[in-house]
RNA sequence: GGAGAGGUGGCAGAGCGGUUGAAUGCGGCGGUCUUGAAAACCGCUUUACCCGAAAGGGUAACGGGGGUUCGAAUCCCUCCCUCUCCGCCA
């Protein structure tokens, strides 16, 4: 949710960033501003009504203690009108507060400067692509055939237990799914992030600040029976640790790491684009999140990429760094680079990490602030996959593929305990 | 699941209808003193919103929501949570 005060003495700045991503900007901020000034015009009225008749019971008490009872009795004769109007008047207030909050929802966070302008993903910028593209032997498999040569995951086996998009992974495919989280836990600790094992399932609460409600409401599972989530990505459960908190301005910057599984229910889409690992309800993800300085939050994001890319490199995947343009960005999104690599069987790039700057938007949902030289300011809030696992088996099993077995990366074997997948 | 106790400021802990946004202690910040530090002493120390150029003024909040009352942290209802005992259990 973007700042209200912001938006009011910035107006031009936001409209035009809001403009990227094709929405009427001019609309949803006219609208805002009218909100707002009917709020406050009522909570100045009721302020005054409620100061009156605050007024009218320290007399009334005062009276009382002197003795005097009809002239205490007169006065709160004249606190009947007063009941009426502050009770009407606090209605309205909670009506007017609900209806800018609602309004406020359906923003979007206004794009960053460098933003490019586009509508569709063909509008991405490329920003950087590295790595060969490997050179496949004859006969060279995609990843749901590989994995039923091999025996790694089953989307059947899936099926019977629990429903498509389930894959139950098996032998070497479980073995490789457990290095991969390992390794990628251990790469962000020693870049100094705290690791965070959260719950799976978070209430209503949490998936408003992070910004998955309203608005994503039927992509997540969601038990009813308890009115609980199952969470789309660690985001939600980390991010929220720090929710109604402030903290002081020398804590920052706050570096957090946790390894969960990811519930999407991503409704729609079938065929070939969606077989195997590329597009599944349940899926294995690393995240790392940072809690910065308005002031650093952009170079930090510049961080978080180089330390994705350290992954990509390490797993010796070729890949590609994604500018996100103003139509493809996410709802609660600054600015947001896409890392992809390659998935050389399937000839097609795979998104296998999101890293976005929040800003101010998701910390002023969770009312997280920073406290320097006596001001409390909003922090900014930031993401990123490093990296989501799924995808990233689906690229190195294709990419890895030999006649005589798939070949582990280097930095992975000590996490596998074998250096080649066979049969 | 059954029975009981309780949820107050960064923490501990009073208050149980009338200037109580809240005693007191600890912690934190500033100052006096000191060569320096400690101790002692003095002052300050929640958050959000509204009016205002500012100074300043006002409103709200004692787990959440609702009610009683001129007036509620204090009384009533309800929901949530925590703790203790019993039962069950990875």
């Amino acid at each position: 949710m973007l700042e209200l005060n912001f938006l009011r003495e910035n107006r031009e700045e936001v409209e035009q960033r809001l403009n990227k991503r094709n929405i009427d900007a001019k609309t949803l901020l006219d609208t805002a501003r009218d909100l707002d000034d009917a709020r406050r015009a009522t909570q100045t009225e009721l302020d005054a009504r409620l100061n009156e008749l605050n007024g009218l019971s320290r007399t009334i008490g005062d009276l009382m203690k002197a003795g005097k009872k009809e002239e205490a009795e007169a006065a709160r004769a004249r606190t009947t009108e007063l009941k009426t109007s502050t009770a009407a008047l606090k209605d309205k207030l909670d009506s007017a507060e609900k209806a800018l909050h609602d309004h406020l929802c359906t923003i979007p966070n206004a794009p960053n400067a460098k933003v490019p302008v586009g509508k569709t993903p063909e509008e991405n910028t490329v920003v950087m692509e590295e790595g060969a593209v490997p050179v496949l032997h004859d006969g060279a498999k995609p990843h749901w055939e590989l994995a039923e040569h091999y025996g790694l995951f089953s989307l059947d086996l899936g099926v019977k237990l629990t429903g498509a998009g389930f894959p139950v992974y098996s032998g070497q495919g479980a073995k490789l799914q457990r290095a991969l989280i390992s390794f990628f836990l251990d790469k962000a600790t020693e870049a100094g992030y705290r690791e965070i094992i959260p719950p799976h399932m978070v209430n209503a609460e949490s998936a408003f600040a992070t910004g998955q409600l309203p608005d994503k409401e039927g992509q997540m599972y969601h038990a009813t029976a308890d009115g609980l989530y199952l969470i789309p990505t660690a985001e939600v459960p980390i991010t929220n640790l720090y929710r109604d908190e402030i903290v002081e301005a020398a804590q920052l910057p706050i570096k957090l790491v946790g390894y969960t599984p990811c519930f999407r229910r991503e409704a729609g889409s079938y065929g070939a684009h969606v077989r195997g690992l590329n597009r599944v309800h349940q899926f294995d993800k690393v995240e790392i999140v940072r809690i910065e300085k308005p002031e650093n939050s952009y170079a930090v994001l510049e961080e978080m990429v180089e330390h994705v890319k350290g992954l990509l490199r390490a797993l010796e995947l070729p890949y590609r760094q994604l500018l996100l343009c103003g139509g493809d960005m996410g709802f609660a999104s600054a600015m947001t680079y896409d890392m992809e690599v390659y998935s050389a069987a399937q000839k097609r790039w795979l998104e296998v990490s999101s890293i976005s700057n929040f800003e101010t938007f998701q910390s002023n949902r969770l009312k997280l602030k920073f406290k320097e030289e006596k001001k409390n300011r909003l922090a900014h809030t930031l993401n990123g996959s490093a990296l989501a696992l799924a995808r990233i088996v689906a690229a190195l099993l294709e990419n890895n593929q030999t006649p005589e077995g798939i070949r582990i990366p280097k930095a992975l074997q000590p996490y596998t305990g074998f250096a080649m997948i066979t049969r």
